[in-house]
DNA sequence: TGTACATCAGTGAACGCGCGTTCACTGATGTAC
DNA sequence: TGTACATCAGTGAACGCGCGTTCACTGATGTAC
């Protein structure tokens, strides 16, 4: 039966928010439509009134993961002075939770490998995604300088490596480990950064 | 009707060089059972005389990649001086030419973010794959120290996490720019580890 | 404000399709004597 | 060395299943008067 215009929006809200939490937690090609519904108590069908098809989907869960752990991060950096700041969000990024709990993290870790071989639309919202990943880079290193921007990328490839591996590792330690020397090293290189600036 | 023993050997070895090369370009989910077979003229049927399922084939492909990329990467180093051994394998690793060339290439950067959806046998041949990764960053930067180790580690999660990240980007500049900015930031970091060496 | 009707959010069954896996079968290969 | 038979690599059709998508339908919501 149908619904009030309020409903339809929290039911389109509410199904973007689970596709974005399944596909990082089991992957783009693990999650089927029926699985994102079903965990919402609803059946398939509908689901055609709100998205044209799963790739639609897709790319709005991909966006939506996106802002929500950029928030997350800005919120995380309102207010802290430098050093502070670069301590809460590198150990954020690269820690065990972080590591444990992709339904919640970062879109551009999960997916990074598996993104390759999807639709444009998918590629072009984890495209913009990796774009809000370098923004945050930029609260940490500023600047519109070359070597701010090759040190932004550096580190946004670091760390995605570091925690992509550390979650595909089957070995425990060796997971903690690449975390802890990536750490390690991204600290020690903005303070290096701090000091030439 | 039934082969050799030698025709069944060569028909196995096929298959997973095929698997390997199969899913390092589409992914594991995209490659069917019958892709691989169909690739070499083979029928399905055939393929449970060789393999006990698809996740054992899986996990041969991904130890066969490892293997052959290892050998290519060996075969690189021998005879070569540090400096110019450092170079060839780093931007040998992180060319566009290794971007474009999945197939070919890297199994852990292929693999990273889909393998931590698979079952045990391809997560360990991955575990196995990344551990050969961490070989040939010995030949750049040897011994057994904390810091050798960290910067291992380190030099890996960079130079993976560029090439993934380079190959799941649709902006083709962005892709560039990023293997070009860790390109620099790995090799110049090997410089500085000899010079303290 | 009240009524008649159009809209459409969500249901539930059905569709065609490709998947991994199984199986009876074929006939060349390998083995035992 | 020759023969009779067992083995088994590969064929091709079939299996049950889950997928993305479609569609006729329901009835509450929204709109026009």
């Amino acid at each position: 039966m149908r619904r009030s215009r309020e409903d339809a929006a929290r039911t389109r809200r509410s199904i973007v928010e689970t596709a974005s939490r399944l596909i990082r937690r089991q992957g783009i090609g693990a999650v089927s439509v029926a699985d994102i519904l079903g965990e919402l108590g609803l059946t398939v069908g509908g689901f055609y009134r709100h998205f044209a098809d799963k790739e639609a989907l897709i790319a709005e869960a991909i966006e939506a993961a996106s802002l929500e752990t950029t928030d997350q991060h800005r919120g995380r950096a309102t207010g802290q002075p430098q050093p502070a700041l670069a301590r809460a969000l590198i150990e954020g990024y690269l820690s065990p939770g972080h590591r444990d709990h992709p339904e919640a993290g970062c879109p551009v870790a999960a997916l990074c490998s598996e993104v390759a071989h999807e639709g444009e639309l998918a590629k072009e919202a984890f495209g913009k995604a990796f774009g809000r990943l370098l923004e945050i880079s930029a609260l940490l290193i500023p600047g519109s300088s070359p070597a701010a921007r090759d040190l932004r990328l550096q580190t946004a490839a670091a760390i995605v490596g570091a925690l992509v591996l550390s979650r595909a590792v089957p070995d425990a330690r060796l997971a903690d480990e690449i975390l802890a020397a990536v750490r390690r090293d991204v600290l020690a290189r903005l303070d290096a950064w701090k000091e030439t600036a």
